[in-house]
DNA sequence: AATGAATGAGACTTCATTCAT
DNA sequence: GATGAATGAAGTCTCATTCAT
């Protein structure tokens, strides 16, 4: 697929732009359909429009654009998790907030989630964990220093159970909360068929009885 | 690799499930260290000091062998579980067991954990889903029943909060618990790299949550 | 599947021999159903219900059992064709006898003339030619000579045109009502799809034309 | 093996076709060597000196270079049978060119007709019948409207019996000699040491005979 | 006579990626 | 910047047959 030749700077930048992002929508709606592991780079190309080796001026990898995809998908969550969280008061609203923005995600948004989950599955034995510790460390720099500091103030503010561990409580929610999201996602209506109960009402509950473990009595 | 040679058809029952036995342990051992899309079946059939043709006399295929292990494991599970329940007398009692039983796996059998972390994320877009109902119809005939029957239990004997929904709750708790043990038993070291907790306490803490989300107050 | 253990030497005997038909009889039906070389030794010995060694106790090889189906088909149909020319007077009627039992086989044998074709095809380039003119010869021990002779004796009973060639005419005719008939077999439908007319009426239609030919006018 | 370097777009379609020829031509050259279905891809492979994957660059399969020589020998043949017919004049001799054509073809392209025989024979069971028809149409888009209109021609220019069936007849004798032609290649010395007649003899007596069951008296 | 187990020798493809222009 | 051609390196599975009992 020719495009007018460029001719400016600028307008070469535009261009590559414009294209990168035409690869990564269609990468990602394959992953989406078949899964990251099921999806060959040709049929990546031949969804693109472009010709084999044009993709490799774009990316160096198959799993370069996987970690392009990532990057977007998280900067974005992570910024929505900020302002979320900053519109909150005490630390149980923002814990319970940043909850109820991954539900909606779960329910708007299931696709990355699902694309989240295989990133987790396939690479967990992949990558130096360095490479997602530095796109974190990037995308959201204060990292869970965050996470401490909540537990604390909550005690602090008489919204949390005073028996937390600043350094492991939210963790572990974090964790349980995201395998769960995740799981859900993946299996989508495997699960619904297995429990018999939709998607977001199980999720739903699941925080609902983190939020009610973590709460003052 | 001949094995001594078998003569009674007794003889030739035992060595057939040994020789089964055998491909399986070697195939979960590779599929526990590099993931199970990324064994091949010749690694497999070195693995065993089979001859290639061999193997597929046992499994016709990699996911056969898959499936195989996914049973033994899933059947091994759901014995001790059940085991683990009925050895307590209230519903939240038995529920803990359930949730300690997991918590134990996740140290012990993390590879086993692991696995099923695997298998769910490989099959999750692959199999009819009817092939897992079926496989668990059988390990497990009571299925989902008995989770609802529990909270209703439990509400009666006064152990859990009495605001539950005997069809709602339990399935949301093992939701979110398999999805936190899988998750950390696949990220296994990284996960203690990113938050700087030992595997087993963050899983150990997300069940304490749980619980105290479900108990009557 | 256990006979009851034969004792006698007589009763032996009987058994062989079952078991010998019954084999070729399912490597026939499957033959057919679905080519000889499409079909595998194991679908021979499932549909047999013996196991696979013991099929090596009857024959040696695939080979083996294809030519052992051969021989009876063709013994069969040259002990009717011999019966259906001795019927007939003139060398014309007997002419008209062996083609006109040609299309009953179509019609009513189709399967077997379906398998000659098959074993022609796939052993055009097989075997040493000598294997089937031995077996020709000993199922037909005159021979082609027979051909010549019934020339001969047409010319002179005035049946049939003089010009004919007595080492070549029938030998002709003879290859092409062979190839004609096969064809239509093995084509079965698709002839009748490209056509649009039955198989017997257009092997009707050659014979009548073949006859003509040879006809004194 | 590398060729030397394309440039322009034209070159390149040259190069392209080149290749393309170069694969269709060794593989039919092995096809007549040894029978389609027992020459494998890496025979063809190294008879063309590319590597394995780069024939799958032009073919996707087997059957694709067997379906693509098909096609150019059938073109070819079409070609050449419009041609020979168009030269002349009454129904017979149209005919009788074309059948003519046939024994030539029989002589000097015994390997195309043994190819065109192995096809039959192969795919008789294979092919959805419209995949053929389809070829056939693309390359005689009239089919066989055309020998109906023979026969009708011939009947009335008085070349042709009074009796003969427009939409049979020639269809009939079509399959007869198509049936015999093949039979003939295939089977080659075979037929010479079980006939004691060359090929060629008894294939234009064959067309003799027919070509008098037609005429007119 | 029957049979369980084993196997050598391949068959057909697939895929991410690179090179040269 | 774009692209046509090429490819190394695997990967999964099949099948007729034999051997030892």
């Amino acid at each position: 697929m020719q495009t007018a030749s460029p001719t400016s700077p600028r307008t070469y930048h535009i261009h590559r732009e414009r294209q990168r992002r035409r690869i990564l929508e269609a990468a990602e709606k394959l992953f989406d359909e078949h899964g990251i592991d099921r999806v060959t780079m040709t049929e990546i190309i031949s969804a693109t429009e472009l010709r084999t080796s044009t993709i490799y001026q774009y990316f160096s990898s198959k799993d370069d654009i996987v970690w392009a995809i990532l990057e977007v998908v998280l900067a974005d969550f992570s910024a929505r998790a900020k302002a979320a969280i900053d519109r909150e008061q005490t630390a149980l609203a923002k814990i319970t907030a940043l909850l109820e923005l991954m539900a909606d995600d779960l329910t708007r948004k299931q696709a990355k989630v699902r694309f989240l989950a295989q990133f987790d599955a396939l690479y967990a034995r992949d990558w130096p964990a360095e490479r997602l510790l530095t796109l974190e460390a990037q995308i959201n720099p204060e990292g869970f220093e965050h996470f401490s500091r909540l537990i604390r103030e909550g005690i602090a503010d008489g919204s949390l159970r005073a028996d937390l561990d600043p350094k492991l409580t939210l963790h572990a929610v974090i964790n349980a909360v995201v395998g769960a999201q995740r799981r859900l996602a993946s299996l989508g209506g495997r699960v619904e068929m297995e429990y018999g109960q939709p998607i977001d009402k199980l999720f739903r509950e699941t925080i609902r009885l983190l939020l009610l473990g973590l709460r003052a009595a």
